[in-house]
DNA sequence: CTGAAAGCGCTAACAC
DNA sequence: GTGTTAGCGCTTTCAG
């Protein structure tokens, strides 16, 4: 590999001038120009970026931290954001299964420039750390008390809530509430807003309603859907399930067609998610759309905004959700 | 931060010795091992992985070049590798919409110890190039000629034959096929394979039963899937529909429920890729399944194997397709 | 067993 | 306008 000397010796000038020309910083002549940008392209030069990386004081390079299951389920998210940061020169390195003290490392290091974070439990004490590194990370998703970190969140509480009010409006009293996971942030949102807005209708919650999977354990979301409705179809009376996410809600739907209850006349479903193929299932299913490429979008953005500008305004998002209404979902008829 | 020099004045040692005991090479006494363990402590001291990179020309790690079809329809390629590189100590940056030259620049630049290919479209002379750099990387999906290169290829064709010939079989010959796009080496081969079968049972393809779309592009399969069938279904005499990806098929199934064709009594279809969901689908979805998470675990072993063995044995490897029977198809009634 | 020193390839004062 | 030089933080001979 030729270095920046090769490229001088060729080019007969010294290597700042090398430097010069190739990064357009400083003053130089047209003909040196010429001769440097000659020498390089004869050696096929291409500037080593960990060098350059070491003096800077900067890599180029971003950290994505995300869990396992957004990644599987939300690929989106990750094709949002990198093409955001690659617009901007930033290259992205997923991380999957890290924690905050992960975090505070990969600072630490000095190999990224800045930390993008999605659905990390939180840890107070370490997160007072990375704020003190004074490098740049914001976080996605939620589950971040304090107020002085980057922070873009989704509205999944309010999205729990309209979903099951909705329901409830639809006169279901009895809804099925199943979970990915009781470890996921989102999932513990949509929960609450769930509980809300039963307790607001002064309906009592039932423990024997409440499934919680561990879908970012390996498990299928759709197993779980399946076999969670199957089973309870037996033994408890709902007319109405709510998911934390899509593919949940089509192996419910599948658990349905096989014990021969019509949807939505004989029990309505609502998803999460909105996935791409949600509307092409039978029926359609109606589903919370949850804006999450806005949030690798806007996440990205804010990142790369507090990197080069050192603007050190801490910015917090809260995106909101949008019900798909489809046809899974009708007034209660039947129970 | 602090650096090496810090910890080397607090533990009263040269730099060289605390760069020894840290990485624990060479030897020193049990006393100076404390002392400069505890100094590295008691400072938060981390080593900066940049500098370590310049000195050692290995940065750690590996791009993994991917298109964005993948990237978002298949996401547990991704997961997968990121899994097996990160066990062995790699970062994974993740890379979209880029070519073989920059294939040729990223490993040039030095921030690379290694790429893992996906989806690329080949060009010889960068190839070429590429082997000429010795530095190491393997191809992944397919398209690449050249036996001295390392290759994890999935057997689409195989696939695209065996559906094709099984729906034959099945007593049909007017099959519909639809591609996400022209592009994409696996739609290709399949469409190959496709080919290959009718023309080995003698019957004659139609331009008309090709459907080409260009999903890579933003557009989403379901959709191309939906309307391609609900506009053929007038228009073109088919009993079965083949298509590249299962998200095709969710689009097809949907416009088929709406025109009130039953599957698989009148129409049978098979998708390609069986996705988490498509046996929760009505029917469910029989569908060509691609080891995809499989060919990410091995192209990731391959490149490591070669990286920290620098065994320069080239492998390459043609993964099986495997047929998965479900309800969406039967023999032919109508027509 | 330990320290001094060279140097990885580059950028950026600073002199001329 | 251009060259000299001092590092960035680390690893690794080479002496001792």
């Amino acid at each position: 590999m030729p270095t920046i000397k090769d490229v001088a010796a060729r080019a007969s000038v010294s290597i700042a001038t090398v430097s010069r020309v190739l990064n357009k910083k400083g003053k130089y002549t047209a003909e040196t120009e010429d001769a440097v940008n000659r020498a390089a392209r004869e050696l096929g030069y291409i500037p080593n970026l960990t060098a350059k990386s070491l003096k800077t004081g900067l890599t180029g390079t971003i950290a994505m931290i995300v869990n396992e299951f957004f990644l599987l389920n939300y690929p989106s998210l990750i094709n949002t954001a990198i093409k955001i940061l690659s617009r901007q020169k930033y290259g992205v390195e997923v991380v999957t299964n890290a924690d905050m003290g992960d975090c505070l490392h990969f600072l630490k290091e000095g190999k990224f420039d800045g930390l993008l974070i999605i659905g990390i439990t939180n840890d107070d004490n370490l997160l007072k750390q990375l704020i003190e590194t004074g490098q740049n990370f914001v976080f996605m998703g939620g589950g971040i008390e304090r107020e002085d970190v980057n922070l873009v969140e989704i509205d999944y509480f309010q999205g729990g809530y309209l979903a099951t009010q909705t329901l409830i409006n639809h006169a279901h009293k009895q809804i099925l509430f199943i979970e990915d996971s009781a470890q996921l942030y989102f999932t513990q949102e949509i929960k609450r807003g769930y509980l809300f807005a039963l307790d607001e209708n002064g309906i009592q919650y039932l423990e024997d309603l409440i499934v919680t999977g561990s879908v970012n354990r390996g498990e299928t979301g759709e197993l779980l859907g399946y076999s969670s409705v199957k089973n309870l179809l037996e033994k408890e009376e709902f007319s109405a399930i709510l998911t934390t996410d899509d593919k949940l809600a089509f192996g419910a739907l599948r658990a349905l067609k096989e014990k021969n209850y019509r949807v939505p006349e004989d029990i309505s479903i609502i998803g999460f998610g909105n996935l791409s193929m949600s509307g092409y299932f039978s029926p359609p299913l109606t589903s919370v759309e949850i804006p999450i490429s806005q949030m690798g979008e806007l996440g990205a953005e804010i990142l790369v905004n507090n990197i080069k500008r050192k603007d050190q305004i801490v910015k917090r998002v809260k995106l909101k959700i949008n019900f798909v209404h489809r046809e899974s979902l009708s007034k209660r008829l039947t129970l």
